[in-house]
DNA sequence: CGAACACTTGACAGCCCTCAACGTGAGTGG
DNA sequence: CCACTCACGTTGAGGGCTGTCAAGTGTTCG
């Protein structure tokens, strides 16, 4: 999954770091600045691991291509996973308290990067404070974002909202809203909704036979967002 | 509940910004800018509200006495428990994306609160890195605290993990850690835990049974700290 | 004293997990 | 080209945990 055709202004202008990156009335050097600490990294290949847990807290990265599953594994060998982040969302932000890794973040597919080290993106938060709101800010939404997916809602309506999130998502970054690939499995999908895998596939097919989307293995087509979205409503808080 | 005998020393010291309030290596004139804009406000009483879901969001808050709970109100009325906040602990974070307060904050015995207006306490981070540094880490613990709940755990761990999670909190801020007062209702605790209050009735009543603790309307007493430790362990990744 | 509320206890049902088996598609080597 | 393997996904049967409903008890407060 790419962001687009490349276009490196595009990619930048649908990033999560856009307002400070692309910020044109911020002073000159300090932009630049910017610019020349933003390291592009990659391709990982799918299942290859960006950072491990444990591993010590150097830098955040924001995702310009692919996918990446974040996840946990308990002392059972059971996969946690945390969430999935695509192409502009921002990784790493939680390892900030504690100086390490809270988690892995592997790539689902082929995934590349815009690496920013934290220490040095810190100081220049201090002069630019275009970035230091930007930093809050996404570290802010990042917690109510977690806490989306932990009440205690149906299978239905878990899968709705995480159909309707991943569109909405997909399509603030320039990609369909309606059709798109599921980049991740199965167990991602139910590990993530704390669903069976088992659970996952028959609501799927439930909500094919009702007429609300049309799936082919990974290949997603969404028939009826409104429906789905009313489903969801209520996990989005809408 | 107090945070101690009202030293105002001892406050500051357990109190979540107490590195960046504290602090004696800083830069006297802005350590002093800090200490000015703090305002000391409340009391609040037991059902009184600090802020709504909606309001302006204008500043964060640390909380010097009692317990503030926050929580959102659904479509159809019902209430979902975000967290509970002691003594030392900071309010307001999830709500620097978006400019407003994503949920109501209540008091739930008498409240007293450290206020923050949070444009001057940006301003003042970036000149002061340590405090910049602080928000940052808060911010961060706040998403990783948020997911630790999400997991699908069974109603005992659940139970035992918001047990072992308060005596922690409250023993850091220099409570007992066997034996407090729980200042939130049964449902308060069912709504936080996502279970129902009769779930809450069962599960206190036979850890009281198997002598795992003591319970006695609002009076905790913690028996085998070690025993809800081992149930609990899954929940905080231990 | 009465009413409202919080909490407890019991019976029952429903959702979803577990276990098991089967189907399907991709990659591999002969 | 085909058989084989293996991971992934689907489908079915059964059971357990916990929510729902209902009733009862105890406490607080006007």
């Amino acid at each position: 999954m790419l962001s687009n055709d490349g276009d490196e202004f595009h990619f930048c202008s649908t990033c999560a770091f856009s307002q400070a990156c692309l910020s044109e009335g911020m002073d000159k050097s300090a932009l630049k600045d910017l610019h020349v600490l933003v390291e592009h990294i990659g391709p990982f290949h799918a299942g290859d691991h960006i950072f491990r847990e444990g591993d010590p807290f150097e830098a955040i990265a924001a995702v310009r291509a692919g996918t990446v599953k974040t996840c946990v594994v308990d002392r059972d060998g059971r996969e946690h996973v945390l969430g999935f982040h695509f192409p502009g969302e921002v990784i790493g932000l939680d390892a900030i308290d504690g100086d390490q890794y809270p988690c892995n973040a592997v790539a689902l597919d082929t995934v590349m990067l815009c690496r920013f080290s934290f220490p040095r993106i810190a100081v220049l938060a201090a002069r630019m404070p275009g970035i230091q709101k930007q930093l809050f800010r996404l570290l802010s939404r990042d917690i109510g974002r977690a806490a989306l997916l932990a009440g205690d809602w149906s299978a239905d309506q878990r899968m709705a909202a995480f159909l309707i999130g991943l569109s909405r998502r997909l399509s603030e970054r320039g990609f369909s809203a309606t059709r798109f690939q599921l980049t991740m499995a199965r167990t991602d999908i139910a590990n993530f909704l704390r669903l069976a895998p088992e659970t996952v596939s028959r609501v799927l097919r439930r909500f094919e036979g009702d007429g609300l989307l049309r799936v082919d293995r990974r290949d997603m087509e969404l028939l009826d967002p409104d429906a789905l979205m009313v489903l969801a409503a209520p996990v989005l808080r809408e």
